[in-house]
DNA sequence: TTGCCTGCAAATCGTTTGCAGTGTT
DNA sequence: AACACTGCAAACGATTTGCAGGCAA
């Protein structure tokens, strides 16, 4: 699994290195160390995280920076937006199929599982009512097993 | 069905007055105008819509008044919290059962539905993860039956 | 009278944008 | 040499907060 793991961050780089050259971008530093950072991750984030990450190995990179690349990350196809109302939008890696999350209301974990035999069913309601299903997320909140253990 | 939603009206102010006095707290002709507009909509809404509403009949109530009653509301049980991603905080009367939306792409309509049988279903994997459920959210993004038939 | 509430404006927070300088092509 | 990209700071939009005056209890 390892190696399929460096198998997908070699697509993804590639992915990407297209879609810049396709749309006449340009391959910048920036671009690879968020990128890379994201992909290091392999799991949702929000920017904060991965800026102070980044901060860590290149003190003067931009807030705005990451920014503008988790966005370009999304309209190429990598990533994908979530947002879970907390005011923070996060990432996920898209071609995975996790929609599904468990949002602890006592410390903020985000947990993510996956459910596929929940989307035909949701979809067949919604197309029944003339709409047509792009993507679905499903979003539990409630209380984690580590909250539940230790009282604050 | 009539009736049965002014029962509810009364009973949700009643809850809202009792709520009040127990803590403390002071009925204002402010709170009452704005849970009052808040049950005429009967159906999901996000502080803007409530604040013109409000304005046609009231020029002088603020927006933080808004947001503070709508955030008592909540706290009293009557209105819930619902973040669709968009920025807004929309709210919608509690004790409903209404935590599926559908969310247009295109104009941006939240139309909401009801589908019990998944809750019991998706509750339960969720246990098997050590997770306390307190609330389900279900979103569903595509395009509205309207947007699909009238390009722009 | 007490002290919770209101309306206003200023503050806050995540995110976006303008701009002058930098780096890729 | 073109022109996209970066970093910074200022702008932004939704929401919150501080404060002086107003109104329920």
């Amino acid at each position: 699994m390892e190696a399929q793991v460096n198998q997908t961050r070699q697509k993804v780089k590639e992915q990407f290195r297209l879609f810049l050259t396709n749309k006449g971008l340009k391959a910048t530093l920036q671009r690879s160390l968020i990128l890379d950072a994201f992909l290091d991750l392999d799991r949702s984030t929000h920017i904060d995280e991965l800026y102070l990450i980044l901060r860590g190995k290149h003190p003067n990179i931009g807030h705005a920076t990451v920014y503008r690349a988790l966005r370009l990350f999304t309209t190429a196809g990598i990533a994908r937006e979530i947002n879970l109302g907390d005011g923070l939008t996060r990432y996920e890696l898209a071609g995975g199929r996790r929609h599904d999350y468990l949002v602890c209301s006592d410390c903020g974990t985000v947990t993510e599982f996956e459910n596929s035999s929940i989307e035909r069913h949701q979809a067949e309601v919604a197309r029944s009512m003339g709409f047509t299903v792009q993507s679905l997320k499903i979003e539990l909140r409630g209380v984690c097993n580590r909250c539940m253990a230790q009282p604050e």
